[in-house]
Parts: structure tokens; sequence; C-alpha cells
DNA sequence: GATTTTTTCCTAATGTTATTAGGTTATTTG
DNA sequence: CAAATAACCTAATAACATTAGGAAAAAATC
């Protein structure tokens, strides 16, 4: 247990200072040499916990997402509602991302163009983070909360297309305000398109 | 003419086989000697007219961008009303993403990540691009064609979205479908959100 | 048309950085 | 305590980007 301790203490030694440098320098100009000094070891001891630079790269994320996928069920328990369970899960989302700005950073900005990415255990994960909408909308069309004639896969790419807008801008513009700026409106107007029209209150039954 | 058409030619060779390495294997994984190689000529050559790696990645999509922007005023004149615009913007837009798929794949995958890609004319021209659907947003308002409480800026914000979603997606699938799939369906879904509801058909006169 | 100047390009360094070899120190196990 | 293993280190090696210094080709000047 203490030689597991230790050694894993290591690896997130080193996940630590990678991530702090990728999301300040960027990838390219981050060096093995300045993430082994700052987590206090050689290069070739970086060697022994990880492949390489781009297999750090890869792994930095996976706790995060995973730990999300984990926490979504959590979040979404117990409310009612279609057009509720949205609210919530843009709102838990990002504050999620307001809260590990780093790993957003990387899976935002850093692990797209990797050439390797759609192979990645986190590729595999934020696409179930993705689909999670998908049962919304289908929920909110069995009640009738939202149309009928949805299609749960477009609004989806609406919904997350958005969202990814609003987080990319946020990174690239270092973080200097607020996510929630104006996000009530955002929501409101995309949950516009959602619902039925008031004119044909009775959408569900056609 | 004749000198300074040759020293073009030869910029022109070095940028198209630099934007088929970047795109078909990744910015990191391509080398000077590649794309020199390519070129057809020695990796000191290529640095009479780069300054580096960097900047020819940084200038690739220069004139690619440049062009779109041009364009963008012909493509969109004589089009009447907020909404056949918008329709004409999103599917000329996608056309030419489907045209340029090598620039597009640069500017989307590659150039986002680079730390100096805030200050590139071709930020400058992407933002000016995007800003276009203010004025049409505004346009639609005033004439009644969109929701008066419509705030431009967000309904721009859900449409580039959605529209770099779809576009992101199928470059990272390697363009193995249509971008033109759905987009009818995704087109009129959005553009819901924008229309004043058919309750209050008045919504211009407030 | 010969000479000078400029342009275009090349071979051969140089310097940075990722990665590996081979061995040392510390820790655990019997 | 001795043997085995783990964790780490210094010192190569190798891949690349970039630069030095100059040759060949083209253009300009006389």
């Amino acid at each position: 247990m203490a030689k597991n301790n230790s050694k894993e203490n290591t690896r997130v030694r080193i996940i630590n200072s990678a991530k702090k440098l990728f999301a300040e320098q960027g990838y390219q100009k981050t060096t093995i040499v300045d993430i082994s000094k700052q987590a206090g070891l050689s290069e070739a001891a970086l060697y022994e916990y990880f492949q390489g630079k781009e297999d750090l790269l890869l792994t930095i994320p996976d706790l995060w997402v995973s730990e999300l996928l984990q926490d979504l069920d959590e979040q979404l328990f117990g409310i009612r509602g279609a057009v509720n369970k949205l609210r919530k899960y843009l709102w838990w989302y990002l504050r999620r991302v307001e809260q590990a700005p780093l790993d957003a950073k990387i899976v935002y900005l850093f692990l797209k163009t990797n050439a390797n990415f759609l192979e990645t255990e986190v590729y595999a994960n934020v696409k179930k983070l993705y689909s999670y909408l998908i049962d919304i909308f289908e929920e909110g069309q069995n009640t009738g909360e939202l149309k009928s004639a949805l299609n749960p896969r477009i609004a989806r790419d609406i919904f997350i297309g958005t969202m990814d807008h609003i987080i990319t801008r946020w990174l690239l513009k270092d973080m200097s305000y607020s996510l929630f700026d104006n996000l009530d409106q955002t929501f409101d107007l995309i949950v516009s398109a959602f619902i039925p029209s008031p004119s044909s209150p009775a959408d569900h039954l056609n």
C-alpha cells in the first residue's frame, strides 16, 4: 500500500506538472525537461511512468472525463422534466469546466488536434457524455414537453455545438470573464427551438 | 514580372506541400525535410520564403480566409430576407469548407491550438466573417422577420457553434460523409428559435 | 558581351529536445 | 543480512528545426 501510494503520488505529481505547463505554454513549447523539473525528478525517471510526451498528453484528461461521466448520473437524479434536465446539464458542465480549466483547455484545445484522439478513452467518454442528451430529448418527446418532430441528434448538435463554442471562446480568451454571462438567455433561446410552438399545443398527439 | 512570378510559384509550391502534409499527418509529425522534399528544394531554401515551421502554419490559411471574406458580400448580394440570408450563409460556408478541406482542417484543428492564433490575420478575418451574422440578425429584427427580443450575439453563438460543431466532426471523421446530410432539418430547427412564435405575430410592434 | 550585383539555392554545421542505455541508490522481501 | 526489485540518475543517442557560409544561376549595369 505504501509502495503503491508513493508510485501513484509521483505519477500524479507528473500529471499535474504537465497539465499546468501544457495549459500555460501549450503542448509544443513545453519540454520534457520542464515537466520533469517541475515534478522534481529526472527526464529518464519520467519515462518510467509514461511512454513519452504524447502518451502524457493523452493520459491527462482521462481521469477528469471519467469523473465527469460518473458525476452526471448523480447530478440529473431526481430532476423532473426534459427542459429542467437540459438546464441542469448545461449549468453543471460549465461549472465543471470552470473548476478544472486546465483539463478543459487540454481537452478542447490540444486533444482534438491529435491524430490519435479518436482512439482515446477520453473520446469514448466524451461521446457518452454527449449521448446522454439524446435520452433527455427522447424523454421530452414522449411526455410532450418537446416537439414530437424533433430529431434528437440534431438537437444534440445544436446544444453541444453552442456549449462547446462558448467554452472554446472562454478558454481562448484566457478565462477572463464569467462563463455564465448571458447563459440564461442563451439557454432559453435554444430551448425555444425544442419546445412545441404555442399554436399547436397538441403536438405530441400527432 | 517573370522574376516575381517564379518566386511566387515557389512560395505557392511550398504552401501547397505543407498544407497537404499538415492535413494528412498533423502539424507535429510533419517535418521541414518532408515539406521541402515535397516542394522540391532543400530545407535551407525553404527558410528564404518562411521564417520557420510555425510561420508556415500561420500563413497557410491566410489566403483562403481572406478570399472567403471577399466572396461573402457577393454571395449575399440580392438575397431578400434575414432567413434566406442565413440559409445562404450556411450553405455557402459549408460548400467552401467542402471544396477546401485541407485549409479547413488547418484552421479548425491546428490553428486554434496555437498560442499566437489570436494575433493572426486569419483570426481577425474569421471574426469579420462571423460578425456578418450580427448584421443579418439586426436586419431581421427591424423587418419583424425575427424575434424583437433576440440578442444578436447569442443568436450568432448558436448559429456558429452548431456550424463549427458539424464541420469539426466532419473533419475528425476524415470527411467520410456529406456535410449536407440533414442540413435542412438542422437549419429549420435553429431558425425556429429565431422567428417569432406564431401566437404573437405582432412581435415586432412591441 | 563582360562584369558586377542580386537572387536562389545548396551542403554542412549547430543547437534544442525527445528518447534510450546502462548503472547507482534506495527499498522491500526472504 | 543478502538478494531481489523499484525508483531514480548521469550520460549517451537520435531526430529535428534552424543557421552559416558560400556556390550556381539570373538579372542588372557598364
